[in-house]
DNA sequence: ATTTGATGTAACAAAATTGCAATATGCTCG
DNA sequence: CGAGCATATTGCAATTTTGTTACATCAAAT
């Protein structure tokens, strides 16, 4: 288990999608689905995450700007998404984190 | 010594501060103003920082524009601010460093 | 094939950020 | 005091971010 670092540039990527409120709840949101979300319908369990209408919903903000945050969220690499049918499923990258989480421990 | 935390406002607040290039420099910078910066002529060491005329040379910025950045990160806690006669002497204050790093690993 | 529900994209207005020039303030020294 | 330098504040234009409505796409199911 080596420690990885990331580039400055990935690190002002990842400051700025963290440094909004509704944002930084999905994120945490997202470290414990079980208590932070209802089970979904069809599949029973939290395997690749929470489904966009569900954020959605506990983030009281529009499907469009909650579907503008999860990407821009997916492509700082904060987020790894799995399609289901027609749900899309979010969940914490936790590789990326942590390899963010090492870099800032160094700044 | 304790393990001290703080809340998602003043989070968001750094975060903020450190989304932008020239100012998650100065944090890098003032890590160790030795190899970073030119000694001061009338102040023999860096006991309180680097002053913010060698901060705005070495960003290649205005003045005003290092003299905002300097505040906003001064106001997030991020750095603390001495006067010796007409200079500013900015310094990491690592102490809230330290307990922006415990928070961020717990998210 | 049509409908229904989840997600993505476009276009847009309001607000915040970026970084500058101009100006004001503060400090030191002759 | 007045000159000169460091810093702070103000005002501004350009850009980015925020979050909306309207619309397009995709998948499941009737």
């Amino acid at each position: 288990m080596y420690i990885c670092f990331m580039t400055d540039k990935k690190i002002l990527e990842i400051n700025k999608a963290l440094s909004n409120a509704t944002r930084l709840d999905i994120l945490k949101w997202l470290k414990d689905p079980e208590s932070n979300f209802p089970p979904h319908e069809s599949l029973g369990h939290f395997n690749d995450g929470v489904c966009g209408q569900h954020i959605k919903d506990k983030s009281g903000l529009s499907q469009p700007t909650i579907s503008h945050y999860l990407s821009g969220m997916h492509k700082a690499g904060l987020l790894s998404t799995t399609r289901h049918g027609k749900w899309t499923y979010f969940k914490r990258n936790e590789e990326v984190i942590q390899e963010y989480l090492n870099t800032l421990n160094t700044i």
